[in-house]
DNA sequence: TAGCGTTATATTTATGTTCGAATAACGCTT
DNA sequence: AAGCGTTATTCGAACATAAATATAACGCTA
């Protein structure tokens, strides 16, 4: 038995979560969000939707895109974007660490 | 911009969180399963299905029933459903009042 | 023994999610 | 100008999950 939680940004709808994160991450690394895809087993139209669905509701750009040109283009991240990360890298951390601890006090003897 | 959380304790799958926690809270205070689930708006077989897996996953037995009988019969908790819910209670409350201070500190101000 | 309201369970239906294909545009390279 | 690999976008199909429905059993009551 262990804990298990999920933690995200909300406007209307989902806005920025673990998917986006991960996704970002991997666009950081690779500097094409097809490349990102490919990596992560996703297919690229599920990879766009994700990004374009976290743009609208955030309301700022996460990714500055190329099309054409050497290599075909790529897409690398906005500062908005490296600044969620961070943020959501230390949110995300910080909460773990609690919430493990809290789940231990309340059911470390008894599951 | 708000923050949504959702934390349940896993074994194989899901085994506990808010789901059942507030079906069984509606059991313990109607003594009907069946009564519970439409106060709640929600089919008896989902409500079934809830318990079951619930029970299943965590190894013990969350309610007594019995079938027929005087009024068709009805459901109560088990003493140890009953200390599920407390922790529960008093883990999720704890959770929420952090996750509140933790993001006010990593998105106050950006979102 | 017929009727009631419940638990118990399987089967069917509905809903939502994800994938993959198709199409177009773009700008560099050769 | 043709080819390449990427971004951009839409759409129907396939798959997975959730919900509703149907049926049976149970034990008291009258």
């Amino acid at each position: 038995m262990k804990l298990v939680y999920k933690i995200w940004v909300e406007g209307k709808t989902k806005a920025f979560g673990e998917g986006p994160y991960k996704l970002l991450r991997k666009v950081e690394q690779l500097g094409s969000l097809n490349k990102a895809a490919q990596d992560m087993n996703m297919s690229y139209s599920k990879a766009w939707s994700i990004i374009k669905r976290a743009e609208k509701e955030l309301g700022f750009k996460l990714v500055e895109s190329n099309t054409g040109g050497v290599g075909g283009g790529g897409s690398r991240l906005t500062s908005q974007a490296k600044t969620m990360l961070t943020r959501y890298d230390e949110f995300h951390c910080e909460a773990g660490e609690i919430l493990t601890k809290l789940y231990n006090k309340y059911f470390g003897e008894l599951l």
